[in-house]
DNA sequence: ATCGGAATGTAGCGACTGCTACAAGAGCCT
DNA sequence: AGGCTCTTGTAGCAGTCGCTACATTCCGAT
């Protein structure tokens, strides 16, 4: 068998965690092999010779990260769905506004950027990402909803513009325009 | 007086213009000063003389677009106003959809990132364009609208959340979001 | 005519970039 | 035991980074 032996425990799985440890205080357009390798506890030299080079070292930290992004999502799946659109938006908006969401948005429009730039797998992991958090909130939807898949849509898509709003400044223009959405009346539709 | 010579045409002035046209090509991210004086027919060594440092030089340059960005909207404000809400959303969709809009988006998630990362100038950049575009579509609301300054801020909220779901190859989802929303429907409120 | 200051060119500094050449250790198979 | 491959350390390369020292040119003020 090719991987025998147990001796190394350096490898891309054990790599990854702590690189994307890093990133997610560092970020990523700044991020450079040696601050990388210091913060995985190895040197340059063994980054490259696991990755092969920066380009799919990254690739494979966007990928890592859009899959613990998933793991995390599906961790907070609540049992039962929410009772109106409303209390969906309002969970929404809780979960948005954890510690740990809340520093994964500063890397989050990183992603974003690099996307829409179309650096090499940028786009895909940002496309899994909304993909995955698009079913969340399908999940997430009043089981008597009307158009859930439709909703969810909706509300993700105020969502994400009110969280871009909320990083430039906005925040109190997010807030507004969602007490002014149909969100804030009681039923989705009568 | 302090600038009585016609001699120099190197300024400032004469160089935002080209490095903006630069860092919209080229992203603001990876700018570094060489490339960056090629592309406005100077050296480095001259950058640094006229700005400064390069953090003073890439928030004058901040600056700099959001005043351009400014302006363009103010030269595209329309005669008469929208005679509904879901008018109004069909010119802002247009608007965007323009060729030099689409340019700019991908240096604007770039700005994002910057904004929620706190790097200097940021913040004060996208803020300010953001407040002048809720000011532009607060011009193009129906006038009889019964609340356009909500109205704005709830457009601008969705149409962001579109604009970057659709950055990261989420179009589709944005595109039935906005199908979903109230915009779809003839009247804002009845 | 001379001085002074603003503007510019040339060269280079030290730090950092991604990456590689080379050698050596470590455990495997025969 | 002898090789073999996988893994790792040490050094270093060529290139780029932001920035600066130094010298020069040029023009207006005196």
């Amino acid at each position: 068998m090719s991987q025998s032996s147990p001796k190394s425990q350096l490898t891309k799985e054990t790599l990854l965690p702590l690189l994307a440890a890093h990133v997610m205080e560092h970020g990523l357009g700044g991020a450079s092999l040696r601050p990388l390798a210091k913060a995985a506890g190895t040197s340059d030299r063994m980054l490259i010779y696991h990755f092969g080079n920066k380009e799919r070292l990254i690739v494979d930290l966007l990928g890592y990260i859009a899959g613990i992004y998933a793991a995390a999502l599906e961790a907070g799946i609540g049992a039962e769905r929410a009772a109106t659109r409303q209390e969906c938006a309002a969970r929404i908006l809780a979960q948005s506004r954890e510690p740990m969401m809340q520093t994964f948005m500063v890397l989050w429009w990183e992603i974003v950027a690099g996307s829409a730039r179309g650096l090499p797998g940028y786009k895909d992991a940002a496309e899994e990402m909304m993909t995955k958090q698009l079913t969340w909130l399908e999940t997430q939807m009043p089981a008597d909803d009307p158009d859930p898949k439709g909703g969810a849509r909706y509300l993700m898509t105020l969502l994400e513009g009110s969280l871009m709003l909320g990083a430039v400044g906005h925040a109190r223009t997010a807030r507004e325009a969602l007490m002014a959405s149909e969100l804030a009346r009681p039923s989705p539709r009568d």
